[in-house]
DNA sequence: CTTTTTTAATACCATACAGTATATATTTTT
DNA sequence: AAAAATATATACTGTATGGTATTAAAAAAG
């Protein structure tokens, strides 16, 4: 079993992380997290070498929840098409599954740490170039298979469909309007049934 | 001529707005804006209420600046389909235009102030409101005149737009990578073209 | 050019900040 | 169950925060 600074160490991330992304890496002052976690200065400290470094977990815990959704959506059977549908699909209710981590955390760390704090920075390019690659590995699957065809390569339309849902998260945060969400994804699947179904 | 506080406001608020652009709502202190703009807290406060004043009349400030360049762009002569065309062609350089700003104001702030400030967030809705109603008044004139067709209502159509140009600023503001403007904009010109050309 | 009014600098609040050394609990190991 | 090791709470740094009286300087009005 797991040692008790080793689950305390899991369940301030959790409890943190959702703060972290809401209000930025200098938005958030360690009176939040002793607030929201019902622990001292001094057990945080005894968990986590610093304020930076807490940050970066909860985006780590944060990215890991996103990616391993992205990964079931595009690892679950069924041609490449069908995967690509179930990704629209699932960013419909983005705001639904991002809730629990307090937004979108690509959106919201990737703007907020900008000139506030590198690493942070750093971690969010890697996970964007993560997403879009397991996207254009769905796309090339179904290009070589036949399934179907597209203008540019692989990880060019992999980009720009990420750049296309990301509008539409950027949006759907700003005014708080799901709409955004819903109509942009009614739109990707009528391009995706005209544009790449062979 | 205008007195001498009427020009030390807008000095301050001049030097001030990229600096809030850039650092949040929150991670703008008032060390940093009296340290770049050489003045005093004394000199700031007697020419503003508080921080967030200074930070309302900052955003208004990027915000009018922006407006004035895309209303440049859309009461520009020539048929609708022409404005739209350089609607996206400025948005190809739009992380040159809105260096001065320090970033994307829309972007910026309506990411940072989501959880930290509830006036810049007001202020940031009602800005993407009056983007969006620009473009669908010029779409709404096209398709009345006949020089475009849309498969959705002005305002939808406007909305969809906005949203794919925002997803290409928030892409290229996240990963520091001007290609996601460039080549955003190229699939919404063969877009235009292929789609709305009539 | 003097007086009045306005504008900006100084010096100062009280509070909140990230971080730490030490003491006290609480787990683990024996 | 006792001893050793670990984990958390307490109490405290020094510094930075937003904001404010008050004083000095500069601009505008007479």
């Amino acid at each position: 079993m797991s040692t008790k600074a080793e689950r305390t160490t899991q369940y301030i991330i959790e409890t943190v992380a959702p703060i972290f992304n809401k209000h930025g890496y200098v938005g958030t002052s360690m009176s939040h997290l002793t607030e929201a976690t019902g622990l001292t200065k001094g057990a945080i400290y005894g968990n986590f070498e610093n304020k930076e470094a807490l940050a970066l977990a909860s985006f780590q815990h944060n990215r890991t929840l996103l990616l391993a959704k992205i990964d079931e959506l595009l690892n679950n059977g069924g041609n490449s098409l069908d995967k690509i549908y179930s990704l629209i699909s699932f960013y419909r209710q983005y705001d639904v599954f991002t809730m629990q981590m307090g937004g979108c955390p690509i959106l919201n760390i990737g703007v907020d740490a900008q000139h506030n704090n590198s690493l942070l920075v750093a971690a969010n390019k890697e996970t964007i170039k993560e997403i879009e690659g397991k996207i254009a590995l769905v796309i090339e699957n179904g290009v070589n298979a036949k399934e179907i065809k597209i203008p540019v390569p692989p990880l060019q339309f992999a980009k720009q469909l990420y750049t296309i849902l990301n509008g539409a998260v950027a949006m759907a945060t700003m005014t708080r309007d799901r709409k955004y969400l819903v109509n942009t994804m009614a739109y990707l699947e009528q391009l995706v049934q005209k544009e790449i179904k062979k």
